[in-house]
RNA sequence: GGGCGCUUAGCUCAGUUGGUUAGAGCAGCUGAUUUACACUCAGCAGGUCGGGGGUUCGAGUCCCUCAGCGCCCA
């Protein structure tokens, strides 16, 4: 060891303000600063998820951050270049709405850009209207300031980010990446527009993908209607749920098998009020078991209604529009023909423009006048799907979209899904199930404003047909583009939406678009920073978005680069409230971490967290978190010890532990070196906390109480030499094994004798402990006896510092002989005047107390 | 309906491929007292490892089954 001489010991050393002491000392000497001429091979590279800066704040950051950063250290002092940057995910709905909340606006496109629009310092009750060029910068100016709220965090919980490679998804850069991506996916048709049906938010206005959905519980009714055969001989009974669809009925279905219905196949049913002729079919998907067994198909309810409406090549009849009123409908039409086309127009009339839930009051008020509600509603409770963000249903609107194609390619995506290496294991399952499950291709459009707008133009004709099937694209170097105001090559802008002109996609692309691409955007895909990252080491995240975020990179990395972004995925579980429930905003249990960070330390909520394996739901419990933080203290009170023994006194290397316990204690150091390695090597960072915390505890509590005296005594006794080695080799090591986990006081206490940040030192291995320490089992059998000693004063009352004025230990003859090689030591721990062996079968230990003096 | 995980001391959790008498922290109780540490130290107490069955010389650990809790997918 070249260790300095110690220096600046506090008297009074203090876990408090380490973090305002550290923070900007690590800036100061770029500790975390990651080598960009560094090769592939000397490269871990991590794929930070960034967070949604517009959602809160809250203690699942500081849980899954930690995690990550914990295996960043230590692949830091393991000898990497740890590529480890932060982004921010900006763009996208959420922010969106914070900013319409926030500042009191909603984007409405067709306003003119005001330049000198400010944005009111409180958010009026009527929300004012402005344009979209004025909300994004609204977008952008909230999101800026988030940022700094969430960085504010990272920091003061000692996340070794490398800050100067922080990206955003919004940004100028992001924006290239992910147009770029998109124009190379649809060069390789991997990408493709339809008009299509698609699961609609009304509120938001915006088609959603598949991994956007959530089921909730719903109340509903049963409603029975009657359908009168199509030749008069008699009815049909559905029940329906949505009646309010009945005048976008196309066919009634059944399953194949069912005998009640099989007589009909082939026939058809006249719709009540409507009196529309429509088709008895069969499919396998019809429920017998549901209602009576046939259900009505309609244009559209439910994504069965598509795929029946697909299959069976129904027509369509579409009525619910994109802000969920009912369209103006064509009974009679030729494609739309109807028995009593006066009557069906003039009970439509009554509906059309009208909401959903309107619309099924009136439907049902109508059948029953006309006798054709049969029986009562009869109450179920159903699951709805609902946009994951949104408060009413999804309807199914028709509209045109951009689609990622993931049906065709599910199983390369499931090979995908084994190759990867899941910390748990088990939460492949989790991924496959949801790829197994996939029903329609990745929608990526959003009608949305604040995203990264699509980079295409569509031709229009003479006749102002637009062509959407020969898109206009920019140049690679263009990028990024805004179709809205920049102009294809070849064309003028005053050609913008005219017939012979041109006109810009209108939407925006799904977050999860540009969020997927996470590793070429903080890898700078295209420079030679990409070759030394790619694919990344780690893809540390949280559970909840295993279907989003990381199935989305792995489509994207699997079509562009024919590889796995990752090669090790580390999922954190969720953080529960300290009476294990789920933590959530409805609820009002959601922790703020700022406050805890503030009352028990960044250390402490490390510590607790850290305590949390990969993939394991963790209670907030500050229990921990103080039990962290005496850990903390521990190490700046045994730190300040040990380094204390060395003043004034020559160093010592490992040559000197020449004394068998000493060379006994190496042995377990070694053992424990061994095994935290081989644990953050599996990210299994928990399981490390443990061995070396507890191999700690021991250390200051039972070597340092045997070796103390020994310690102390002149610096030419080289039984004195041994014990200071050993301490000074153990407490380097301690410090640094658990430098990971405690950035801070270990950064404290190791630079009271080191230059250098702990954080940039070697990680510990047995070549430091000098000629490959045996156990012989010295340390363990004279703990055994220092135990039995404690517990003879314990129970007798008496301080630890009682002198025993006799011990006897019967014990097996190689026990005594262990025994009798640390005896000096046992006898300065436990005060002894005596000590007597005795060989015996059993260990027994007899402890005579010396007399009170009189 | 299909799948995954969990169930060990009052609480929160370890327990690696089956191997001595099942561990830790917290809480509890009994004490100690100051030359690293009261944000300390020592000691004590506390468990038929969810129930049942099986494999094995040996099961908290492997297999089957049942129950409860949580989650994922449909």
């Amino acid at each position: 060891m070249t260790d300095t001489a110690p220096r600046a010991i506090p008297d009074k050393p203090t876990v408090d303000g380490l973090e305002a002491a550290w923070i900007d000392r690590w800036d100061a000497e770029g500790v975390y600063t990651f080598d960009r001429t560094a090769t592939r091979d000397q490269v871990f590279s991590i794929d930070t998820p960034p967070p949604t800066v517009s959602g809160s704040l809250h203690i699942g950051h500081v849980f899954s951050y930690t995690h990550a950063d914990v295996i960043a250290r230590y692949q830091r002092m393991a000898g990497k270049q740890v590529f480890y940057p932060m982004g921010w995910d900006d763009n996208g709905l959420p922010t969106e709405r914070r900013v319409e909340n926030y500042f009191g606006v909603r984007c409405d496109p067709s306003l003119p850009y005001d330049p000198n629009f400010v944005a009111p310092e409180k958010a009026a009750e009527q929300k004012m209207s402005i344009s979209r060029k004025n909300f994004v910068e609204l977008c952008h100016q909230l999101t800026a300031a988030d940022e700094e709220v969430f960085k504010d965090l990272w920091r003061h919980l000692g996340v070794s980010i490398d800050w100067s490679l922080e990206y955003s998804t919004i940004s100028a850069h992001a924006q290239a990446v992910s147009q770029r991506a998109f124009l190379e996916m649809m060069v390789r048709g991997e990408v493709y527009s339809q008009v299509a049906p698609t699961l609609w938010d009304v509120d938001f206005r915006t088609a959603v993908s598949q991994a956007e959905l959530e089921d909730r519980e719903r109340p509903g009714n049963y409603h029975r209607v009657s359908f009168t055969l199509g030749d008069g001989s008699g009815t049909i009974e559905i029940e329906t749920t949505r009646p309010e669809l009945l005048p976008s009925c196309v066919a009634l279905v059944a399953h194949p098998d069912d005998p009640r219905y099989q007589p009909y196949f082939g026939s058809t049913v006249v719709t009540p009020l409507f009196t529309v002729e429509v088709p008895v079919l069969a499919h396998e998907l019809a429920d017998p078991e549901k209602g009576s067994g046939i259900a009505m198909i309609c244009t559209f309810g439910d994504t069965t209604d598509v795929l029946w409406w697909r299959e069976l090549s129904l027509p369509t009849r579409a009525l619910i529009g994109r802000d969920g009123r009912f369209l103006p409908a064509d009974f009679g039409a030729a494609d739309w023909p109807c028995r009593d086309v006066d009557a069906a127009r003039a009970v439509y009339a009554e509906l059309e423009g009208r909401t959903v839930n309107q619309v099924r009051a009136a439907v049902v008020e109508a059948l029953t006048k006309s006798g054709e509600l049969i029986g009562e509603l009869r109450p179920i409770t159903h699951p709805v799907k609902f946009y994951e963000k949104g408060e009413r249903p999804l309807e199914i609107v028709t509209s045109r979209q951009w689609f990622v194609r993931t049906l065709a390619h599910r199983d390369e995506l499931l090979a995908r899904g084994e190759e990867l290496t899941w910390h748990p294991d088990f939460m492949k399952h989790r991924f496959k199930s949801w790829v197994e499950g996939l029903n329609v291709d990745w929608n990526i459009s959003r009608q949305r404003f604040f995203g990264v707008p699509f980079p295409a133009w569509y031709p229009i004709n003479a006749h102002g047909e637009i062509d959407f099937d020969q898109p206009l694209v920019p140049r690679i170097d263009q990028l990024p583009i805004d179709p809205s105001s920049d102009v294809p090559a070849g064309y003028e802008e005053k050609q913008r939406n005219q017939p012979g002109g041109f006109t810009g996609d209108p939407d925006v692309m799904d977050t999860w678009a540009t969020s997927s691409l996470t590793p070429q955007i903080a890898g700078h895909w295209g420079s030679d920073l990409f070759e030394r990252v790619f694919p990344m080491d780690l893809r540390p995240q949280a559970h909840e978005i295993i279907r989003t975020w990381l199935f989305s990179t792995v489509v994207r990395s699997h079509f562009q680069h024919h590889s796995l972004p990752f090669t090790n995925a580390l999922i954190s579980g969720w953080v529960l409230d300290p009476d294990r429930k789920k933590m959530s905003k409805s609820v009002g249990n959601v922790v703020t971490p700022m406050p805890l960070l503030e009352l028990h330390g960044a250390d402490a909520l490390r510590y607790w967290a850290a305590s949390g394996r990969p993939g394991t739901d963790t209670a907030i419990d500050e229990a921990q978190m103080k039990n962290g933080r005496r850990l903390a203290i521990k190490m700046l009170n045994a730190s300040k010890f040990v380094l204390g023994r060395l003043e004034e006194r020559s160093p010592t290397t490992a040559d000197d532990v020449t004394e068998p316990i000493d060379r006994d204690l190496l042995a377990h150091l070694a053992q424990v070196i061994e095994e935290c390695s081989a644990a953050f090597r599996h990210y299994d960072y928990a399981r490390a906390l443990e061995r070396s915390e507890s191999f700690f505890w021991s250390f200051c509590d039972n070597y340092v109480e045997l070796a103390k005296a020994r310690a102390y005594r002149d610096d030419s006794d080289p039984a004195s030499r041994s014990a200071r080695a050993t301490l000074t080799l153990t407490l380097s090591a301690l410090q640094r094994l658990l430098a990971p986990i405690l950035p801070f006081v270990t950064e404290e206490v190791w630079r009271w004798w080191h230059d250098e940040s702990v954080h940039q030192a070697p990680w510990p291995t047995l070549l430091e402990l000098g000629t490959a320490p045996l156990s012989s089992g010295v340390y363990p059998a004279v703990n055994e006896v220092l135990e039995a000693i404690r517990r003879e004063k314990s129970t007798a009352k008496v301080s630890q510092r009682k002198e025993v004025s006799e011990l006897l230990i019967r014990a097996p003859g190689e026990f005594l002989e262990l025994v009798q090689v640390g005896e000096p030591d046992l006898v300065d721990a436990g005060a002894l005047i005596a000590i007597i062996l005795e060989e015996a079968a059993e260990l027994s230990v007899v402890v005579t107390l010396a007399p009170d003096p009189a």
